[in-house]
DNA sequence: GTCTATATTGAGATAGAC
DNA sequence: GTCTATCTCAATATAGAC
């Protein structure tokens, strides 16, 4: 799976052959279709693997407790993170998205966009709703937030020398947020040091 | 040109004949050669002369007077107005750009980009010095603002049924700038409307 | 010059021994 | 589960008749 996503990542899903596959991974055509049946299921099996795992992590949010300010920056962390690990295939994932037809087998990328969509507006929508974000369409709210993030995982893929880093979008999405908050009591303003999210950076993000 | 983008976005540059081209635009080989010397001649023509309009929009706001707020809407007013009305060649750069090597001539896509970085941070570092904007690294203020800009494109590329529109996107904005803004006296406050891009939306973005 | 028939190549996929 | 050897198929290239 590592030599197929390298390659796909190089050359591109049809002008990679199953031989070069093999010799990469340095096992035999039939190694290939006895664990995944053909290319197609190949290719299939590394978004499948992957997606799960990202899908697994919204779910945990949802069981999460905190500040709506706090469960976004986890959100967000978790999936740039997740993003910055998986590089390779996710600039697969963009060059059969944006690419030309290459006869890739059809697998459903913005099923698990939207549920990321749907579990930012969520919790923004209860921000909304409890007074923490001032009122406005939950859309924009996520816009915003999905702007931020999707810059940050942009710039990763396209310009890594400009990596914003976990911290970086950690400071984004704090800005951004702070556009989004309700408005408090003028005693509490400028001088007091705000609450932030408080971010446990533990392991480095490759950049 | 046009029939060039058409086919370049639906079928991809490597796999799109001459012969497809010149039969589409309704003229024979000779009349493509002699325009543009060759199949890499007409492609490069499409970006020189598109991302030249593009860096056209750039100076024009450098000539702009107004409140950073103003300028930064009106820079990204312009950009979406004229990525929303050039998507198919839009959808060519992406193809080339995050696609697998299709044999097309190399195009700096990022100068152009680098350029409108540039330029929006270059607005963003005068409201920080000037007190519009509250002090920060002027990064973070140009990724926040790329971002919701970057967003909105991409909604439209790729999600037209969801798209901002140019008022939606100066919404975002608003609430973007409201982040960055700096603090004002508590009188100025919540009750009070308080003064927005006031954007003039005369025609119609094809959504 | 153009056509049909054939050769070559390289792709994905499989049979059957071990 | 993995191997060697083989199969099928389609695209491309070429030979040689016309």
């Amino acid at each position: 799976m590592t030599a197929a996503t390298d390659l796909f990542n190089r050359k591109g899903y049809a002008a990679t052959s199953v031989r070069e596959i093999v010799e990469a991974a340095g096992v035999t055509k039939p190694v290939l279709y006895y664990h995944f049946g053909n290319k197609e299921g190949l290719y299939l099996a590394l978004f499948q693997e992957s997606f799960a795992a990202l899908l697994g992590l919204l779910s945990d949010v949802r069981r999460r407790a905190g500040t709506v300010r706090e469960r976004i920056a986890y959100l967000c962390d978790q999936v740039y993170t997740f993003h910055a690990e998986h590089l390779p295939l996710v600039r697969v994932m963009y060059s059969i998205y944006y690419g030309p037809p290459q006869g890739a087998p059809a697998f459903d990328f913005d099923a698990t966009h939207h549920a990321f969509q749907a579990q930012t507006a969520e919790i923004l929508e209860e921000g909304i709703r409890k007074g923490e974000l001032k009122p406005m369409p939950v859309e924009q709210a996520m816009w915003a937030v999905m702007g931020a993030l999707n810059i940050a995982m942009e710039v990763d893929l396209c310009h890594p020398e400009q990596s914003l880093g976990r911290e970086g979008l950690a400071r984004l999405l704090d800005t951004i947020l702070d556009g989004l908050a309700a408005p408090r009591p003028a005693d509490e303003r400028v001088p007091s040091p705000r609450k932030r999210s408080n971010l446990k950076v533990t392991k480095g993000v490759r950049r």
